[in-house]
DNA sequence: CTGTTAGCGCGTTCAA
DNA sequence: TTGAACGCGCTAACAG
């Protein structure tokens, strides 16, 4: 049942069925209902949207490029958060949303997902092939890093750490460590050593929260090698819980004392180790995050944390592409959420 | 740059460049990679998905079609796991993940949508007009609920939740209520009353787990009457909490001991309350919550709970559109996870 | 191995 | 207000 059949069994010719579903003032009402009648009888249900799109041009989908996997985006709460924001406006407009694969099935047949008038790219890594697998010319903007010719919509991540590092650092702790978030090149969960390397980009998060870190650390008189590190390749508990348990097993005199964590899944994952422990928190143990996701506020102690407004990134990423906004570079503002965690 | 100027500029037919793309075999490597090369210098970045899909009928796009909104969906557990599971399936046949809004936009444009070749709707009322919207003919699994013609992805919401409820009602509780999750046919956040209608399908959820509910009750000698309901619009920390709040603030004569709720989420700021009120659980007051989420597992205490593989549940709903699996009804096991929060 | 041809289903002229 | 004709970019079938 095409528009074409429709069209045959009315009697009428095809731009007049097209007319009916796309631009009603185009025919007269009672013809239009006579239209719309016989399609429902027939059980045809409006213009195909792969012939409309090629026709047009436009499909009215837009892709999210998703750094991780599809399934680990999806149970990671701030990359929820952020197609929550995106979704928001492309359904406000009665446009959809396409998820592709950052790192994707290694034969993936040519831009299975190029239908797409406009693409986000979440967090991939700079120098990642596909973003030039995109098809050009069509609108894309970049999130959590850069590339070149697209605007990027960030937030300040060194300012944050540093900011949220010197506050922590305040309470003169003995030992402080970081917990790092994919920062090496090699995959490591566990304990960095001298001979890791770190990821090369200085525009990876990682490398500006540690930065962060660093710059108030020393201004407290640390050096990085009196800080101890740990890294973690994946943001949930149960790639998190054995690299933390290594850290709180440690004897007393030697585990950090103030744990810089770089998101709020790590310092989460710290919070219930140390709960297991008895180790107290703030009293034994500082804990601070990064992201200020709702889980962290829900429980007792709540999350020392920098909150960034990760919904507002994905309507904003949205805005743009859907031309509500202009292509432009955004930073957005974060916040600094002081709780029991590290008062 | 189409698939035919590139063909002029090589001096070839468009077939060839076609096979260049699909069919690597069809052609001497010499002159593919000429082809391939070419394309690169040109920037053009494959055949273009708008026209395959049109041409070919397939598109490589599955839909899930989401009861909620898509912002509710992404922040939602149970929800992100269901499609965790769709697109670890997806992504590994080379597929990709549309997002369609259950409740749309009003003014929605005739199935912007309607590109996918297969549709997954998770958790729709069973009346919604939606349905009837969607292409005939492309496959189509449901998911938590029942339409006609199609099969359906289930757990058995009433033995379950009768399972729970006679665990928790072993301890002898004085005073059992239950938090609903979208039971009534109003909206409604806050106690029910007689006044209040149920949602008139007997196969919502909410429905069938109430029943599982009372029938454990009634075999404890409760009558409905004597077990105070409350309902919660939405899943969020954010609406239950209120609610939550009038539960417990009542005086502890009268407070539950016992709250069956239908979700973790619920049962989860159930506990959070608690906690700032130093209401002891489970001494003063037991809590169950259902669905399993991760988040009620790594807290003290752990919530007792029914645990449903919604991961799972994705996977194979995705395996059936793909044909990796028959298209027939299914129903998943559950498990009763036993924690401290009702021993 | 390569080229030719005929649509896939629709939207948009333009003329009536 | 309506209809006829064209082509969006591509692939499948076949012919060479």
């Amino acid at each position: 049942m095409t528009l074409k059949d429709l069209a045959r069994e009315l009697g009428v010719s095809t731009a007049t069925i097209s007319n009916a579903f796309n631009r009603p003032d185009q025919l007269s009402p009672a013809l239009r209902n006579r239209v719309l009648e016989k399609a429902r009888q027939l059980g045809y249900s409006g213009p195909d949207a792969k012939a409309r799109s090629l026709r047009t041009g436009r499909s009215r989908i837009v892709a999210v490029v998703l750094a991780e996997s599809l399934t680990y985006s999806l149970n990671d709460a701030v990359a929820s958060e952020f197609l929550s924001g995106v979704a928001e406006v492309l359904d406000a407009h009665g446009h959809t949303l396409l998820l592709l694969p950052g790192r994707g099935h290694a034969s993936q047949p040519p831009g299975s997902g190029n239908i797409a008038d406009g693409f986000i790219v979440y967090g991939l890594m700079p120098n990642n092939q596909l973003i030039s697998e995109l098809p050009p010319q069509r609108p894309l903007v970049s999130v959590d890093f850069d590339i070149e010719g697209s605007p990027a919509i960030h937030i300040d991540d060194t300012a944050a750490s540093q900011h949220i590092a010197e506050h922590a650092l305040r309470q003169r702790p003995k030992r402080p460590a970081i917990i790092n978030l994919r920062l090496t090149e090699q995959p490591c969960n566990g304990r960095i050593t001298p001979e890791h390397r770190f990821l090369p980009h200085s525009s990876t998060i990682s490398r500006a929260r540690l930065n962060g870190f660093y710059t108030a650390l020393k201004a407290q008189g640390f050096t990085p090698e009196q800080v101890p590190m740990w890294n973690i390749e994946e943001n949930t508990f149960a790639v998190c819980a054995p690299v933390v348990e290594e850290i709180l097993d440690q004897p007393e005199h030697q585990r950090p004392d103030l744990l810089l964590c770089m998101s709020d899944r790590i310092a989460l994952t710290v919070l219930t180790c140390a709960e297991q422990r008895n180790i107290r928190v703030p009293e034994d143990l500082q804990i601070t995050g990064f992201d200020g996701i709702a889980e962290g506020q829900y429980r007792a102690p709540r999350l020392t944390t920098v909150r960034q407004d990760s919904v507002e990134k994905g309507r904003i990423a949205a805005q743009m592409i859907l031309g509500k906004l202009p292509m432009a570079p955004q930073e957005l503002t974060t916040e600094l959420i002081i709780g029991e965690s590290c008062p």
